[in-house]
DNA sequence: CGCTTTGGCTAATTCAAATTAGCCAAATTA
DNA sequence: TAATTTGGCTAATTTGAATTAGCCAAAGCG
């Protein structure tokens, strides 16, 4: 990696956890080894640096089209997947996904700062709420929603019903981002959740 | 409200929406309605201003104990409430308890800043997760094992049945906080949320 | 009523962080 | 291989927000 991506990789790092104003220019810079004068070489001004991240942030989102699938694949063609699927392999699948989107190197950094720089920016507003409220809730839903219409799960009000499956997943991801070390309990409630989900509206 | 009380208010609100980096001292007193210098009249400086919110926000959270409680009651206190409950009875306190954190004062400004702050201090990761995880979660753990105990709700793990409950109410207040303008879609969700899980549990 | 405290103001001052200037060696390239 | 570009450095310089100094009028009070 050369040191202009560097220095994206550890301002994206820094910025993810302290946030854009609370970090100095000479921080990245230390951390990518070289002096702060010396980034001006690759990038304007600190801002140029943030906007950069931004936009790499944004060519990846829209690259993957729908966030909560599997690679960028739609959801008519993971239908078969999601089918008749047994209970284990429905929670091999959603921890699977939960761990990809909690460990994800780029996921991870921009969750984090836009959920940081969600109020001070309308764009990030919108950007946070399509990618982990919207997305996810509409791909989740026609998936559940074909589910139903095979007969795999019970009838009941698609809108909840989606929620229901996917808040928890959400809920324990913020958990995770803010305190890494409770993984493990949030892996095995995702689990009880994905599990119970599934008892609850099997068989019709 | 006086001065003192006045520059707490303002910078709360900017505190919520900007984070502490991007408020300038300045900009606090031009809400106030006085020049910055002034400010330091009232506040020994900047940070002070922000440890007062604190601990202001601090001393409510102690004194309400709970999070999602009713007036600080405690959960065997509530138990006559839940029990024997009509569906549109438990929308009813659902809805008006998510009012309650989405719009009062105090607590919809603490959450963003704890939002906002998570991330670059453990003490508020701790105090976010307890106010926003466990304490909910805890509460209401034990109302639907009264719930299940007394025979109103069907039995089920019970640790997923909070999490189904409650991460949906979570996933919409922040979506609240970041989009208020999605509040009446996010009201709806939340009604036919509650309502499911009803039908879903109810009966043994 | 005179004295002191309070809380406002304008005009500095401080200080830290961002940025620019300008030098230089190594890598690239014509 | 000579010329140029690249990307590093140190030493300024700039910038702008936080804070301090010091003045003053009005309110509180002995």
């Amino acid at each position: 990696m050369d040191t202009k991506h560097r220095i994206l990789d550890e301002a994206l790092t820094l910025f993810a956890n302290k946030g854009y104003a609370n970090v100095y220019v000479s921080e990245i810079a230390e951390k990518v080894g070289i002096k702060a004068p010396s980034l001006y070489k690759h990038y304007k001004n600190k801002k140029a640096i943030f906007d950069a991240i931004i936009e790499e942030m944004d060519s990846r989102y829209k690259s993957q089209a729908g966030s909560f699938n599997l690679n960028g694949i739609n959801p008519m063609n993971d239908f078969d997947l999601y089918t008749d699927i047994s209970e284990d392999e429905l929670v091999q699948i959603g921890t699977g996904l939960f761990m990809y989107f909690l460990h994800d190197d780029y996921t991870n950094r921009f969750r984090k700062i836009l959920t940081i720089e969600q109020f001070s920016n309308g764009d990030f507003s919108k950007l946070f709420s399509s990618q982990y409220f919207d997305e996810p809730f509409s791909y989740q839903k026609i998936l559940l929603g074909m589910l139903i219409t095979s007969g795999s799960l019970k009838e009941g009000n698609i809108d909840a019903m989606t929620l229901q499956f996917y808040s928890p997943i959400y809920l324990l991801l913020t958990l995770c981002d803010r305190e890494p070390s409770r993984e493990g309990e949030a892996l095995k409630l995702l689990k009880l959740h994905i599990r119970q989900f599934a008892r609850i509206y099997k068989g019709k």
